[in-house]
DNA sequence: TGACTATTTGGTCAAATTGCCATATAGTGC
DNA sequence: GCACTATATGGCAATTTGACCAAATAGTCA
């Protein structure tokens, strides 16, 4: 693999593994439906605020997030709802792989 | 987020996660344009054959890759190949990204 | 200004990931 | 059986990640 090619991989990399956690793909989901701010986010999961808001500065850092402050509040929303399309194809293979796994019994 | 709401997400992430490496991203383009045995992908890809094999299982324990014994060799290739479709929105992600980054100058 | 709320940042530590080497396993053919 | 090739697995050190607490920052309003 040639160096660039190497780069545009990587590039690539950083933006599935930004949305490679549970809860920073229960944000983006919330998202899609609407803005929230840290707060509101933080209640749905219920962590500490500050785990939040780094998962947060994660998806901000992949350029999948935008934020807009309100006040003394920060609210995020999807900067590309497409974004969430491709689940179509994972949901898929969630139920593919939970058919097999019942036919390997 | 209730419990089996987390699990929902945790099963969606650990998908994510397999795909979020260069190196299987590389692997995953590859296999879209046809099977490929570990060995013509360790050439292509340059690591230890031990590194790709590994690549290879996280990705076929995701459930994205299916293999095929023929002799000695395995071929591998994408189970759904769909999957890649979602880059679409990743890559005009990137360039959003880029614009921005060079706006910022 | 000071009290209060919302959010971010720094520090710490356990757990997970990555890549290599060495070793095992499996299939082919003599 | 043995030698040879192709792949997989175990183990290790270096790096990264994730979650919490504590502390810093920013905005509002009396």
């Amino acid at each position: 693999m040639e160096a660039s090619e190497k780069i545009k991989f990587q590039i690539r990399a950083e933006i599935l593994k930004a949305m490679a956690h549970p809860t920073r793909l229960f944000i983006m989901t919330e998202l899609e439906q609407r803005k929230r701010s840290v707060n509101e986010l933080r209640e749905m999961i219920g962590d500490d605020v500050s785990t939040v808001s780094k998962h947060l500065s994660v998806l901000k850092k992949a350029g999948i997030l935008k934020d807009e402050k309100v006040g003394t509040q920060v609210f995020y929303s999807l900067k590309r709802p497409c974004i969430m399309n491709f689940m179509e194809c994972v949901e898929t293979l969630i139920k593919e792989n939970a058919v097999e796994a019942l036919c390997s019994l």
